[in-house]
RNA sequence: UGAGGAUUGGUGUAAUGGUAACACACCUGACUCUGACUCAGGCGUUCUAGGUUCGAAUCCUAGAUCCUCAGCCA
């Protein structure tokens, strides 16, 4: 991924994909721009989720396309609910997706001392007013989606007094709530938000990055188009919900006779069993209902590369989504495809067991053990191979083992030959159970001369299974996740009813007492790999020398579990 | 019944007056040292009603349905 390049010519899109990319297209082909600079803008309050990934995707997308510039900014107009914490993690995700802002990275709140004289000119043209009303008599002269509005008792104050009183606001003078400064447009606009909409409110409360510098912060219609102004923006992408704010973005920045970008609004991303919203996924990790932000069942950009999502892969679901202003809900499969895709073609294959079952070879020698040449990614020759230990006692996977095989069922049985991937074909001849009654024990015959997998005969078997040498295997935890949530539209509740009623019990499944390849026993954090036949799995931070955690990103697909789902495939 | 938007298979998108297509999902089958991958096939679509036109998803008229907005949040 190559950097945006600094200020280049803005060159036409070859070919526009989307709404927006037209729209850039012809704004270049008319001159109402002779460039193109975007930019993202999160408000620090809370962790980046993947509707925010197709966001930065368009946003930066869109600037590289064009041969444009692309920044970020934090939206860190309210001090009471932003943290640094978040402006952190929110930088980190936007840098790991590859949507590069070299030093481009800007704060709202840097544009406060500008943003405050620019209020002061709104002032002395007559066009904004300071006003005594609570907040609760501001709503109630709004009027209603069908009534108009009335006018504030304060609105014809002289500009001296305005200026007078604004700058007391600013000084400190006034207790939070007591007065607003609002633009002075149209009580009786049909747009509500054209009601003369607040501008300041005053909040005495300390900035992340100001500290106590100000007391009075701007609002998101004031401030926005005002950003997007200083910094240059030409097209200034959002979603849907700001399309009725776009006449007052437009308002402030003519009648402060500044320059204008244009607002382009598209849908925001809605994705199956997935809630996407700042403030519901807060209310997951405070209450506990999930480890953290990062905790790989969120769909948080730091849950997901936790989980072992990539970038590669979220990119490619970005650009596979496309772009509308149709409210849509994407099914998560998308999300999971794009992952197998790509991690089908990187990801180095290993042997690892979930649910260890031991195997004895009874004819195998007791003492001895071996190599076995095991191939790294079928799909990457360039991956070379790698030696895999084999002795005696292995184990293979319980759930490969059924002592009566249902119907479909190819894996070992009593009787029955099978593949050890890349090792030898064995018999079953033998079932040693416990006290209980569960199987604790299989044993094998092996035959030697099909060592690496093969059958000098030719014969075929029905299965491969995978397996991991007792003597040699590492021990190591493994976390498999399902959806977070069971409904396919975790909003959709009775009345009373709480979109946390649709958790899946069984989102987390922890399985302590898995076996893996000795290769693994000390793998780092973030290292991603496919257990073959079992699906991709990431090494969990919380991993330890000798004993790797791994988080199951997406499973492989499986037919046969499939088949065992829909009982009318026979 | 204010304003602003939207409507194409199950889902997401394409087609910009000229054969409605692609991807995911789902279903068959082939192949296979991963029941994976890959390959082949199948399923199924223009919100409704009128109109313009040789021809309409596309243009016009009327209607239906859905989304957003009444924070001193963004």
């Amino acid at each position: 991924m190559k950097d945006v390049p600094d200020r280049e010519p803005a060159t036409p899109s070859p070919e526009p994909t989307d709404f927006i990319r037209e729209a850039v297209r012809q704004d270049l082909a008319s001159g109402r721009f002779a460039r193109v600079h975007t930019r993202f803008p999160p408000e620090p309050n809370g962790y980046l989720h993947i509707g925010h990934a197709k966001a930065v995707w368009i946003d930066y997308g869109i600037a590289r396309d064009f041969g444009g510039l692309f920044n970020l900014r934090f939206d860190d107009t309210n001090p009471v609910k932003e943290e640094q914490e978040y402006v952190d993690a929110i930088a980190e995700d936007v840098r790991w997706l590859g949507a590069e802002f070299g030093d481009r990275l800007f704060f709202a709140s840097d544009y406060f001392e500008q943003m405050y004289r620019w209020a002061e000119d709104l002032i002395r043209k007559g066009k904004a007013y300071v006003c005594d009303l609570s907040s609760v008599e501001v709503s109630a002269h709004r009027g209603t989606l069908t009534s108009p509005g009335k006018d504030s008792p304060c609105r014809n104050r002289s500009v001296e007094e305005n200026l007078d009183l604004f700058r007391r606001m600013r000084a400190g003078e006034f207790p939070d709530g007591s007065r607003t400064l609002r633009a002075r447009i149209d009580m009786a606009h049909p747009n509500l938000n054209m009601r003369d909409p607040v501008m300041y409110r005053i909040l005495h409360t300390e900035h992340h990055r100001q500290g106590k510098a100000w007391c009075i912060y701007p609002m998101y219609d004031w401030a926005h188009g005002l950003e997007d102004s200083i910094e240059g923006i030409t097209h200034s992408l959002c979603s849907l919900e700001y399309e009725n704010h776009r006449p007052l973005y437009d308002w402030f920045l003519e009648n402060l006779g500044i320059y204008r970008p244009r607002q382009i609004e598209f849908a925001r991303l809605n994705m199956t069993h997935t809630v996407m919203s700042k403030r519901l996924l807060l209310e997951l990790v405070n209450e506990g209902r999930v480890r953290g932000w990062d905790d790989p069942r969120m769909p948080t950009l730091a849950g997901l590369r936790r989980r072992g999502y990539t970038p590669e892969a979220i990119r490619v679901f970005c650009k596979r989504i496309g772009i509308d202003k149709a409210d849509s809900t994407v099914d998560v499969q998308l999300l999971e495809h794009c992952l197998r895709e790509d991690l089908n073609k990187r990801a180095p294959r290993f042997l690892g067991v979930l649910c260890p079952l031991k195997v004895v070879i009874t004819n195998y020698p007791e003492g001895e053990e071996e190599e076995l040449d095991a191939v790294n990614n079928p799909e990457d020759s360039a991956a070379g191979t790698r030696k895999v230990p084999f002795c005696r006692e292995l184990y293979i996977e319980a759930e490969d083992f059924a002592e009566t095989p249902p119907p479909k069922f190819f894996r070992l049985s009593p009787g029955r030959e099978v593949r050890l991937r890349y090792a030898y074909y064995i018999t079953c001849r033998e079932v040693v159970k416990d006290a209980a009654g569960r199987v604790v024990e299989v044993r094998c015959t092996y035959d030697p001369a099909t060592r690496g997998g093969d059958s000098p005969d030719g014969r075929k078997v029905k299965s491969t299974l995978h397996w991991v040498s007792a003597r040699h295997a590492v021990p190591a935890e493994a976390r498999l996740y399902d959806r977070l949530f069971t409904a396919s539209d975790p909003l959709d509740v009775p009345p009373g009813g709480s979109f946390k009623d649709h958790l899946n019990p069984e989102s987390l499944r922890v399985v302590t007492d898995c076996r893996v390849e000795p290769a693994l026993k000390d793998v780092r954090p973030g290292f991603i790999c496919q257990f073959e036949r079992l699906g991709y799995f990431c090494a969990d931070p919380d991993s330890a020398p000798g004993r790797p955690v791994f988080n199951r990103a997406v499973t492989l697909k499986d037919a046969y579990a499939r088949a065992q789902r829909t009982p009318s495939a026979v």
